[in-house]
DNA sequence: ATAGTAGTTGAAAGGTTGTTCAACCAATCA
DNA sequence: TGATTGGTTGAACAACCTTTCAACTACTAT
């Protein structure tokens, strides 16, 4: 199933038929979108940008970054679970401490690009 | 009151303590991190990052929009708002037509990292 | 004036999300 | 062996978010 035959209903007409169909093929799927999203939704939360800004100064255990950001280790423990799900940050066991780090450079250029904006 | 202040409290011990204070040196007041949060939670949807990338190849207005994406008008001038308020994006109105495009290129900085990221 | 259209808005409903709490596992140490 | 510690996990609760629906404004055209 294309693109195109995606469902058109709408309430209403459209009113620049042309630029429509130029934007039109411009556009990606819709699934697209939908996983460019859940990649920010991650980035959206303080407490995890609060982790990866941390992680970037180097790799750190939980409890550390638990007293850091001053949060419960189950909290920051959850938190942690989303980023590794989500393939931002690594892992390596030793004992029973777990040190993470960021799994990426790309990681640091969103952050960057965010602070980069809201500062102006 | 200063960062320095906030509450250590915690349910657990500092490992490396050595590594936690220089980071912690590093870091930003708690408030950046919540804005820069907010931030990416506008791009946080759907609906709002493929309204972005449409506006990112013209303006146009809530009606296109709406047929472009396949959503309502109710729908996508909910989210025009929100784009709005977080000055995403610009309008002008032209008798009962209203049309919108990106406030600045901080926005398609923004979603062409993240497209970058999901491509790898 | 009256009808129609572009767009906005508030409330309601359904879904998602983040933290807390308690229980749990696994490795260390007494 | 038994106690402690670092870390994970699932359930529960509250807070938040997105869409829909219906009502509404404002402009245009007949």
């Amino acid at each position: 199933m294309s693109e195109q035959e995606k469902p058109l209903f709408c309430d209403c007409d459209v009113i620049h038929e042309d630029v429509v169909n130029r934007v039109r093929e411009k556009m990606y799927e819709k699934e697209q979108y939908i996983d460019l999203a859940a990649l920010f939704k991650i980035f959206a939360d303080g407490t995890r940008v609060q982790l990866l800004h941390a992680l970037e100064q180097g790799e750190m255990c939980v409890c550390d970054l638990a007293v850091l950001i001053g949060a419960t280790k189950s909290a920051v423990s959850h938190q942690l679970k989303t980023l590794r799900m989500s393939n931002l940050v690594k892992f390596r066991k030793e004992a029973q401490t777990v040190f993470y780090s960021l799994a990426d450079s790309h990681v640091e250029d969103i952050l960057n690009k965010g602070f980069e904006h809201i500062w102006e």
